[in-house]
RNA sequence: GGAGAAGUGGCAGAGUGGUUGAAUGCACCGCACUCGAAAUGCGGCAUGGGUGCAAGCCCAUCGGGGGUUCGAAUCCCUCCUUCUCCGCCA
């Protein structure tokens, strides 16, 4: 959520943040437009209703010295006159209320403001290569998808996978699923021990509240699977991000104690309701998946560098696996809804002879924060700030695992286990047929 | 699932309809005393919003939301959370 206080003096800066996401000049001008002209009737109501109640608290005070003084005839005709105001504020209260929701509503669906050294763009196509890492050997003409291989080993099975629970889900048996379980042991170990993050266990299913701070609703609702809950309903995280950034909501945590770093190891469940037909095949696009997610919540000073420690750390769990990717800085058009700037790293698929996104680190300034009414009291003590957030997979699992499968490959179908992932594996140096 | 109790400022803890945004203690900040520190004394110390050049003034907030009343931390409804007992259960 922006700074409707920011808005209101830099309206043009906002119609240009917007323009730079891919929006019309027409429609990011009329949106700014509205949200101030919400904004003014919200206060002006505000400043009459105020008026309104300050003239009753001053008479309800005199009617109590009245009754205290015995003089209940000046009572009553306070009484009588105060009756009178009751139900313009009363109304007022009511139309107060209409009108902030009004306006939050309206707030609440403007993604962030993209920071300035983002490069402009309309699509992935404008995103800009920071660094390429690792070589990529000439495809051998034998390299095969992850599915194939997966498939013949007989370790990855799709068909009962879609008999269970349909399409987008995949079954993983023996040497396969013990991988992708050392994948995320290896990567967990690595943030806690050598990063600095603290490991945290979380809640999967979360409230609308939780989500809201995220940014995930009320917007891509869509995205996102949901149970029913008494009255209400949970809805499952579709990454950690969620819970593990709200775990600062409503809080003001002391300066001394940032940044706060988290890692959590977890399922994300994602309805992917907007990518039918997309990566169809093998288990690269799944309503289920596990996945390493790092967030850290920071100063106001702090968050732009350590953005770029947090894609360094989703970084070295590549290069530890001796897996070669780039990493990408996304463009203003391709960006997701709440973040300032974000590093994209993608791995290279010699399957699919393509890099593919594999983490995406994203600082998202106070934005989140502002939703979640996060705060951290400055250094000198002063005033309560809303904290910055940053989150970043470190890395997706599920498609690590392919990512290993399509790299390690060997000729004969195996696939020999990274040297790193080799303690989680009991030693194992190579996934065979049996 | 059933029965009961409770949620007040950074923390502890008063306060059951009228200058209570809230006693008191602790913590914290400033000053005094001291060579320095401790102890002691004095003063300060919630958040959000509106308005104003500013000093300031005003409004709201005692778990969230709604209501009763001229007036609510205090009464009513509802939701959330925590705790205790019973039942069930991985």
């Amino acid at each position: 959520m922006l700074d409707i206080k920011w808005i209101r003096e830099n309206p043009n800066a906002l119609v240009d943040a917007l323009k730079k996401r891919s929006w019309s000049e027409a429609e990011a001008r009329s949106t700014t437009d509205d949200l101030i002209a919400r904004d003014e009737a919200r206060r002006a109501h505000v400043l009459k209703l105020q008026h309104a109640q300050e003239r009753r608290n001053a008479a309800s005070k005199e009617i109590g010295k009245a009754m205290a003084a015995r003089d209940m005839a000046l009572a009553e005709k306070l009484k009588a006159e105060v009756g009178d105001i009751k139900s313009f504020i009363q109304d007022g209260e009511a139309e107060a209320r209409r009108l902030d929701r009004a306006f939050t509503d309206a707030l609440a669906v403007i993604p962030n403001l993209p920071l300035d050294n983002v490069p402009a763009g309309k699509d992935e196509n404008d995103n800009v290569e920071l660094r390429k890492v690792g070589k990529v050997s000439p495809p051998a003409n034998w390299a095969r998808e992850h599915f194939d291989i997966g498939e013949e080993l007989g370790l990855m099975d799709f068909e009962r996978a879609a008999r269970l629970s349909g399409s987008r889900f995949t079954v993983l048996r023996g040497q396969l699923a013990r991988l992708e379980r050392a994948l995320g042991q290896f990567m967990l170990d690595l943030h806690t021990t050598e990063h600095g993050y603290t490991e945290v266990q979380v809640p999967l299913l979360v409230r609308d509240d939780a989500l809201f701070g995220t940014g995930n609703l009320p917007k891509f609702e869509e995205d996102l699977f949901f149970v029913p809950h008494g009255e209400s309903r949970l809805g499952l995280i579709p990454t950690s991000e969620v819970p593990l950034t709200n775990l600062v909501r409503e809080e003001i945590t002391a300066h001394e104690k940032l940044p706060l770093r988290f890692t959590a190891l977890t399922p994300c469940f994602r309805s992917e309701a907007g990518s039918a037909g997309r990566d169809t095949r093998g288990m690269l696009r799944q309503h289920q998946f596990y996945k390493v997610e790092m967030v850290s919540i920071t100063d106001a000073d702090s968050s732009v560098a350590e953005h770029e420690r947090m894609t360094a750390c989703a970084e070295e769990v590549l290069k530890r696996l001796d897996l070669p990717f780039r990493t990408v800085v996304l463009c203003t058009g391709d960006m997701g809804f709440g973040a300032r700037r974000t590093h994209d790293i993608e791995v290279w698929l010699p399957g699919q002879k393509t890099y593919r996104e594999i983490s995406s680190c994203s600082v998202c300034g106070d934005f989140q924060a502002r939703r979640m009414n996060a705060r951290y009291r400055d250094k000198d003590g002063k005033g309560n700030l809303f904290v910055h957030t940053l989150n970043g997979s470190g890395v997706a699992v599920g498609r690590a695992l392919i990512a290993v499968m399509e790299n390690y490959q060997n000729e004969d179908g195996s696939i020999t286990v990274p040297d790193v992932l080799r303690p989680y594996m009991g030693g194992l140096e190579r996934i065979e047929v049996k």
